[in-house]
Parts: C-alpha cells; structure tokens; sequence
DNA sequence: GTAGGATTCAAACTAGCGTTTCAGAGCGCC
DNA sequence: GGCGCTCTGAAACGCTAGTTTGAATCCTAC
C-alpha cells in the first residue's frame, strides 16, 4: 500500500501552501484537515521543511523532466516561440480545471519563487538548474543577434511575467472595472504570453545603453 | 523635534522586511537592531501591522504623486514608451547607488506583491487606486487596436516583469554562469525594460483566441 | 497465535512571537 | 518645586508554533 496518509498530507499541504503562503500555514492546520495526527507529519517527513521539500521535489521532477524533453526536442532553427513554449507550456498547462491538485500547485510554485527562504531556495534551484541550463542554450540560439548582457536580463524579465501568472497575484483587478479576470485556463495563458513575450524579446536594443561586445 | 525613535524604527523596518519579508521579521529583531525599546513599536504604531502600513505609506505617497504627475503631463499621442516611462521610471530610479533606504524600499515593495496578507493588500491597493486608474487610461489611449480583454492580460504581464525586477529576486543566477549581475542601477534598468515591455505590449495579437470585442 | 516492526495517538515540551503592564526618567510650564 | 505629559525601560502574559515522547494500535511474518 502507498501510505495513505503520507499522500493525504502531501495534498493538503500543497493547497495550504498555495492559499496562505508557507509561513503562514501550520502543521496543525495541515494535519487536521488531512485528519491525520499531528505528530504523523514529523514522523513521515521528518520536519515542516522536509514536507516543504517533499511537496515541491513530488511534482516538480516530472514537471521539468517535461520542459527537458521539449526543449530537446526543438529544432536547430526554432523560433523564440517554439523555445518559450517548450519552457512554458508544461508549467501552464497543470492549470486546467480539470486537475485541481495541478493548479494549486502552479499557485504555490509561483507565490514561492518570491517568498522562498534561503534554504528551501538552494533546493528549488537544485531542481531547476538543468532546465535552465537547456533554456539558456535554446534561447541563445533562438537570438543570435542578442548580446549576452542584453539577454540576460530579457530572461530575467520573462521569469517575472511567467512567475507572476502563475502566482495568480491580481494586482491587476484594481485596474479592470469590469470582471475580465475570468481566470483563464493555462493553454489561454500560454497563447497570450508567448506572442507578449517573444515580441519583447526581439525588441530593439535599447538606444540609451553602451552594449558590451558578447565575449570573442 | 521629529521624534527620532519613529525614524529609526521605520528605517531598520524597511531594511529588515527587505531581506526577510513581513512574517519572517520579528519585531525583537527591529527594535534591536533599532536599539530601541520593544514595546516602542507598539506605543508609536500601535501594533506590528501599523508599524508596516506605516513604512508603506511614508515612502509610497510620494512615490504614486509622482507617478500621476507623470502621467498626467503626457500628451495626447504619447507612444507607449512614453507611458510605461512614467509608470515605471518613478519607482526604479528610487534604486540608485546613492539612496539606500529608497534601495531597499524597492525591494520590499516588489516582494509585497507577492507575500501580501489579505489586508495589507487592501491598505496597498488602497495607494495605489488613482495611479492604475490614470495608468490604465493612459496605456488604452496609446494602444487603441488593442482589444480590452487583451491590453488587461498585457498590463497584467508587464506588471509581473516589473515586479519581479524590482523585487530583485534572481532565480536567473542559476542561468548566468558568467558574473553579469553587476546589480544595475535603476535608470538602466528603466532603459532595459521600457523596449522590452512596449515591444510585448504591441505585439500581434494570439492566432488562436476569439477575441471577444471591446465594448460597443 | 503471537512476536515485532511500523504507524498512530494524545499529550506535553520548548521556543519565539506580538502585546500589555506599570514603574520611572526626562522635561516644559505656570 | 511640583504638576502633567511624553516617552522609555524591564518584565511578564497569553498564545501559537514546531517538535518530542511514550504508550497504544495495527499489520505482517513466522
């Protein structure tokens, strides 16, 4: 038997996390609503960090092993497009009502990339570096033309839009009067950011700007 | 006398939220550092959460009158350029080597976004209402082909790019092997982000979306 | 059927938090 | 000088957090 009450708690948690942030979940909250003992999450994980770790490492292996294999997949040739979907896609496309789980997750991994402690940090960045690692190749092969410094920080400003969706953060509803935020499923959001995103990424250099030369 | 204990309280606070985020800050930890007594916090704030509205409204006030001012002064046919330069430009060019407290306030705003307990948000949006008003008139007039449905999820992008920038939280340190995060200044930042953003902002629209027509 | 490891349970423990209290220090003013 | 007010100080309160404990229970294997 797979531990029944290891996975109820897992669920749970994952969707506290998403609502309330880490810190500000508790373990008696967790556990009661899993109707589970308090004491079962210390003794299946170890610590609240070691649930923290365990929440985050149960989707995020197979999520990435994805983007991998997407981003191999790509041609030579492939525009920004195909690059920003084999990136993005996969991380969006959890948010479909028809997995609940999938989109609390998607929520808790974008509140986490600006929350995160330190630690947990170090982690999530262990579970990340080889698909950055395949992105950063792909994109710089997708715009030759791009300086390295320049491209870096038009990565950075592509983490941010991506990060933000999927954190759900609506600042924005103060701006729309109307109720536009229908929250749209992750393949509407895929369709909408990639144009956004690929534009902006080809953009013109920035005039102001002394371009460092890409290293000989 | 401008009662020098408030200063320095608010100072080390905005620091400390910084680095740590709200919850994470205790205010043992401020009044220390402060070296002023613990229960002053509550006698000038009167509680945790008055002492963080405060270190919000002392900074933002200033900072969203000047981004009305902005956009108030530009002309009829500003280019969206033009617009995100006022939006944007006030708060990034608080982020200069020369103010340190406008520094760290930078960070803290852009971390809030995302780790915002439910009334906190409230206070915040409560400063924010006019600038995303005239903002949003101001973006409509410089993108009038662009459908409402749409220009919302672009705003809603961009304000994630800008975010995230501010919030300085460099999950692309794992991308950049090389050293290039030599912390640019906010001027720089501001001329980075501004081709980027209005390039994605008129960006084609989505191929495969019905987009519904904005309002007769 | 029973021994023994795996799991659950209620309860307590320790630590840190925000907050409160109340005594007293500093100081201007009639 | 003494009243009144603002502010500071040290200590404690009540609460919730994560963690630990040790007995009780379940379940499997012989």
């Amino acid at each position: 038997m797979t531990d029944a009450t290891r996975e109820r708690i897992l669920d749970v948690a994952e969707g506290l996390f998403a609502e309330h942030g880490l810190v500000n979940t508790s373990l008696r909250a967790i556990t009661s609503l899993a109707a589970v003992n308090l004491a079962a999450v210390n003794y299946h994980f170890g610590s609240k960090d070691g649930l923290i770790r365990e929440v985050f490492a149960r989707r995020l292996v197979t999520l990435n092993r994805e983007r991998v294999r997407r981003l191999d997949a790509l041609a030579d040739d492939a525009p920004v497009e195909d690059v920003l979907g084999a990136f993005i896609a996969p991380a969006l496309e959890l948010n479909t009502p028809a997995d609940l789980g999938g989109q609390r997750f998607i929520r808790l991994l974008g509140r986490t990339y600006f929350e995160a402690a330190p630690e947990l940090r170090a982690h999530i960045h262990g579970l990340y570096a080889e698909v950055f690692e395949r992105a950063k190749v792909a994109f710089a092969r997708a715009l030759p033309e791009l300086p390295a410094l320049e491209l870096y920080w038009r990565l950075h400003f592509m983490l941010g839009a991506v990060s933000y969706t999927m954190a759900g953060t609506d600042l924005m509803q103060i701006v729309a009067a109307c109720e536009l935020a229908t929250q749209a499923d992750g393949t509407q959001m895929t369709q909408r950011l990639i144009p956004f995103l690929a534009a902006g990424l080809r953009a013109p250099l920035p005039p102001g700007l002394a371009q460092r030369p890409a290293a000989a």
